[in-house]
DNA sequence: AGAAGGACGCTC
DNA sequence: AGCGTCCTTCTT
C-alpha cells in the first residue's frame, strides 16, 4: 500500500510513499509521518490518501515513521487546505507550513515538541510513619518541612507536590529538602505540566445591551436563518463588540465554538481583557506573539475531548482544528493585513474564514465601521445579510470634522510649521482642559527624502528602486522596502559641491517639531520604528490611556481599533499622498484611515474635533468623511469600479516575475502576457514595470488578470497552470520566478 | 592544482 | 527548500 503525503517544501503536488506492512492499519489521511527526502534529508509529512496504485516512473521510498496513533489534522482542515492551494495558486507545502506550528513538523534531528516539565515530590509509600520518623530522628527542620509538605498534601488532596510550590509556600532552604530526600523520605519524580494559562473566572455577565444593539443582535440572528454571512456595519463607538459578546454566549449554550479574528496581534490585548471577564478560561489566544511550544499545545486542547470554546487570534488561527465550529467573527474586517502578503500561501482571512465557516455548516459575521467595498455590495446585492448600527453607544457624539487647505495656508503666511492654526488651537485647549491629542502622519523616518542643494542629486537604494528616508535618531538613510541602512553621506557623493537637504515630513520629524511646539507636553510617537521592542506597543497605548503621554504622534498603527476616553483632536497631518496613490483603492484605505483615526477622537460626554491638513481640499472624498457618509461614498466607489472593471466586477490576480537579468524578466513576462492573451485577451493587463522595479537585486514585472464572471475559478487556475509549465519548458526563461498573488489588494 | 562560487535539476 | 553536480573563475 501507499501513501501520498505532503512536503513542507514550495513544490506543487504530493509524493507517494510506501507504507510498512506493520504501519498499514494505523495510518491513514491526516497522520503525521517522517519521510526520507532527497539523499540524506527527512521531512515530517502530512499523508492525504492511502491507495494501492504502484507508481510507475520512479522507485518508492518507504515511509520512516508514523509519529501519530490518531489524526493531527481533521478532514474538514485538509479540505480548507486543498482549496487554499487551489483558489490562492500555492503549494500545498506552504499551506501546511502555515497552519502547522513548527515543533509539530521538525525535519531531521531538529527538536520537535518538547514537553514542559517539573521536578515533583512524592512521600516514599513504602515507609510507615515509625520509619519516617526514625529516619529523620532529631533532625528538627526536616521534621517541620515535611509536616508542611503532608498538611499540604492532605490539604488539596494531592499526591504530590512540586519543588516550586514547595519553595514558595515553605522557604526552607533546599538543604532541609536535600536532607529529606537522601534519607529517601521523598521521592523526585518529573510530570508534565501544561503551558496552557491556568484558570481564570469570569467576573462578569454580558453587559445589558442597549435598544439599538439589541435590535442589532436580533437582525443578526434572524439573517444567519437564510443567510451564511451577515455584515454588521456599526459606526465606531457604536458597541459592536458587546455584541459579538451576546451573540458568543448564545453559541456557547447551543455547545459551538467561536473564531474571533482580529487584522493584528496589537490588538488582541485590549479585546483579551474583555473577553477574558466574560468567558475566563473558555478563550484560548493564538497569534504569533505566541511561542511555537504553546501553539502546540493549544493545537492538542483542539483536538482533544476539552477543546478551547473560544479562539480570539488572528489570522494564522484559522488553520485551527475546530470540531464544532458554530460562529466566525471577522473584526475590522475591511483591514488589509487580513490578506497574507508573503510568503505563500498569500491567502486573505476574511474569505477564508467564510469558506472554512462554509466548510463548517457555521455562520461568519463581518464587523467595521468603513466596510471594504467589496464586502458592502455583497450585502448590497443580498449575498451577505446587512445589519447597519448607526448610533454611537451611550449617546456619544460624532466628532466634528473640519479641512484646513495648507497650500492656501501657507501662501497667506499663516501657517509657520507643521500645523494649520486651528489644529494648534485645539491641541491648546486639549492641554488646558487635561485633556489629549493625536496626530496621524502616514509615513515613518524623519524625512522621507534626501536632496543636494545644488545638483538635485538623490540617494537611493543600491538593492531597491526607492528613494531613502531620512532617519534623524539612527542618523542614516533607511530602504522602507529591504531595510538596508546607509550613512548618511556627509556632502553630496554626485556634484562634490552642495549640502543635502532633507524633504518632506515623516513621524519622527512631526514628533521633533510638536515636542518643540509643546514644550509642556508629554509627547510621544507610536510607528514601526518605536513598537519594535516586546511590549513596546502596549506601554504606549497604556501611558496613552492613562494620560501619562498628552500627544501621541503615529502612523496608522494608531487608527485601528483602539477605544481612547480623552481625545480631544486628532490631527491628520498630509493626507494627499495618500489618495495620489496610484491604486484603484487609494480612495477606500483614504476614507477608512481617516474615518477609524477620526473615530478616536471623542471623550465620554463631549464632542471630539478631527481636522484634516490637505492641499487639495476640493476632492470630493472629503465630503463623505466630513458627513460620515459611507453609502454615498460606497456609490461613488462602486460606480468606478464598474466602470473600470476592478472587484467586485471582476477578480485580480496579479501574477510578478522576478530575476536578476532584466531583459529575461522582460521577456518571460511578455511570454506569458502572449500565452494568457489566447484565451483571456484583453483580461492580461501588462506587462508593468512597477514603481519599484528592483528589489534586492531582483528585477520585477508584473502582469494583472481582471477577471470576469465569465471565467470559473478552476478555468481560470488552469489556463495560468498552463502557461507557467509552458514558461518553464522554455529553456532561456524556465528559472524566473513566479509569484501569484489571488484577490491582490 | 585546488578552492570558491554560481546555475541547474532533482527530490516520491 | 536543500543538496549534489557540473562548470567557471579566482588564488597561489
Amino acid at each position: 500500500m501507499y501513501a501520498d503525503v505532503i512536503l513542507p517544501l514550495p513544490l506543487s503536488g504530493l509524493f507517494t510513499y510506501a507504507i510498512p506492512a506493520e504501519m498499514q492499519h494505523k495510518i491513514g489521511r491526516g497522520f503525521r509521518v517522517t519521510v526520507p527526502f532527497g539523499r540524506r534529508k527527512y521531512y515530517t509529512a502530512i499523508v492525504t490518501k492511502i491507495h494501492r496504485q504502484s507508481p510507475e516512473n520512479f522507485t518508492v521510498k518507504e515511509i520512516q515513521s508514523l509519529l501519530d496513533s490518531t489524526p493531527v489534522v481533521t478532514e474538514q482542515q485538509l479540505e480548507l487546505w486543498e482549496w487554499i492551494s487551489f483558489y490562492y495558486l500555492s503549494a500545498q507545502g506552504d499551506v501546511f507550513k502555515a497552519a502547522l506550528p513548527s515543533p509539530m513538523m521538525p525535519a531531521d534531528l531538529q527538536p520537535g515538541f518538547i514537553p514542559k516539565s517539573e521536578t515533583h515530590l512524592r512521600i516514599n509509600p513504602t515507609l510507615d510513619d515509625i520509619a519516617i520518623s526514625a529516619s529523620i530522628g532529631k533532625a528538627r527542620k526536616q521534621q517541620l518541612l515535611l509536616d508542611e509538605i503532608m498538611w499540604f498534601l492532605t490539604e488539596t488532596g494531592r499526591e504530590s507536590i512540586s519543588k516550586r510550590e514547595v519553595k514558595e509556600l515553605t522557604g526552607y532552604s533546599p538543604a532541609v529538602l536535600n536532607g529529606l530526600l537522601r534519607k529517601e523520605i521523598l521521592h523526585l519524580f518529573s510530570v508534565g505540566r501544561s503551558r496552557l494559562h491556568p484558570k481564570t473566572a469570569p467576573t462578569r455577565t454580558p453587559y445589558p445591551l442597549s435598544e439599538e444593539q439589541q435590535k442589532a443582535l436580533d437582525t443578526i440572528q434572524s439573517s444567519f436563518s437564510d443567510k451564511q454571512t451577515v455584515l454588521l456595519h456599526g459606526a465606531t463607538s457604536s458597541g459592536k463588540t458587546e455584541i459579538y459578546i451576546h451573540l458568543i454566549h448564545q453559541l456557547l449554550t447551543e455547545g459551538k465554538q467561536i473564531l474571533y479574528l482580529l487584522p493584528e496581534i496589537a490588538l488582541t490585548t485590549q479585546l483579551t481583557q474583555r473577553l477574558q471577564a466574560v468567558f475566563g478560561d473558555k478563550i484560548g489566544i493564538y497569534h504569533s506573539g505566541i511561542d511555537d511550544q504553546e501553539r502546540t499545545e493549544i493545537w492538542q486542547k483542539m483536538l482533544s475531548e476539552t477543546p478551547y470554546e473560544i479562539i480570539l487570534g488572528v489570522r494564522s488561527s484559522l488553520f485551527l482544528p475546530f470540531r464544532r465550529l458554530g460562529l466566525v467573527i471577522v473584526d475590522e474586517e475591511h483591514e488589509t493585513s487580513y490578506k497574507q502578503q508573503e510568503p505563500s500561501p498569500r491567502y486573505h482571512a476574511r474569505d477564508t474564514a467564510i469558506m472554512l465557516a462554509h466548510m463548517s455548516g457555521a455562520k461568519t459575521l463581518l464587523g467595521s465601521a468603513t466596510p471594504a467595498i467589496e464586502s458592502y455590495y455583497n450585502a448590497q446585492t443580498g449575498k451577505y445579510g446587512l445589519v447597519t448600527l448607526n448610533k454611537r453607544f451611550g449617546n456619544i457624539e460624532a466628532p466634528l470634522v473640519s479641512l484646513q487647505n495648507t497650500k492656501d495656508l501657507r501662501r497667506r503666511k499663516k501657517m509657520k510649521n507643521l500645523l494649520a492654526p486651528v489644529l494648534m488651537d485645539e491641541i491648546n485647549k486639549a492641554l488646558e482642559n487635561g485633556e489629549q491629542a493625536i496626530l496621524f502622519r502616514n509615513r515613518r523616518g524623519f524625512a522621507p527624502m534626501v536632496e543636494c542643494k545644488s545638483c538635485a542629486w538623490t540617494p537611493k537604494c543600491n538593492h531597491c528602486d526607492v528613494t531613502l528616508t531620512y532617519h534623524k535618531k539612527a542618523n542614516s538613510l533607511i530602504c522602507h522596502y529591504c531595510n538596508t541602512s546607509y550613512p548618511l553621506p556627509s556632502g553630496c557623493p554626485s556634484c562634490h559641491e552642495g549640502e543635502l537637504k532633507s524633504l518632506g515630513t515623516g513621524t519622527e520629524r512631526l514628533e521633533e517639531e510638536v515636542a518643540q511646539l509643546f514644550p509642556d507636553a508629554v509627547v510621544a510617537r507610536m510607528d514601526s520604528d518605536t513598537t519594535r521592542g516586546k511590549d513596546s506597543f502596549e506601554r504606549i497605548i497604556n501611558d496613552f490611556q492613562e494620560n501619562r503621554i498628552q500627544i501621541l504622534v503615529g502612523t496608522q498603527m494608531i487608527s485601528k481599533g483602539l477605544d481612547f476616553g480623552n481625545v480631544r483632536v486628532v490631527g491628520i497631518v498630509a493626507t494627499d499622498s495618500m489618495l495620489n496613490y496610484p491604486d484603484f483603492r487609494s480612495h477606500e484605505r483614504g476614507f477608512q484611515l481617516i474615518t477609524q483615526a477620526a473615530g478616536r477622537a471623542g471623550r465620554r460626554d463631549k464632542q471630539g474635533v478631527v481636522i484634516i491638513q490637505t492641499v487639495d481640499p476640493q476632492q470630493p472624498i472629503y465630503r463623505f468623511i466630513i458627513r460620515n457618509d459611507y453609502e454615498s461614498f460606497y456609490q461613488s466607489q462602486i460606480t468606478e469600479r464598474k466602470l473600470f472593471k476592478y472587484p467586485p466586477f471582476t477578480r485580480l490576480i496579479s501574477i510578478t516575475l522576478k530575476h536578476k537579468d532584466e531583459r529575461k524578466v522582460e521577456s518571460g513576462a511578455a511570454f506569458i502576457c502572449q500565452q494568457l492573451r489566447q484565451s483571456l485577451g484583453n483580461r492580461v493587463l501588462g506587462p508593468n514595470k512597477p514603481i519599484i522595479s528592483r528589489i534586492q537585486q531582483q528585477h520585477i514585472r508584473e502582469v494583472l488578470l481582471k477577471i470576469d464572471h465569465h471565467f470559473s475559478p478552476s478555468q481560470v487556475r488552469e489556463l495560468i497552470k498552463t502557461a507557467e509549465s509552458r514558461l518553464k519548458g522554455n529553456g532561456d526563461l524556465k528559472q524566473i520566478l513566479l509569484y501569484y498573488n489571488v484577490d491582490w489588494v
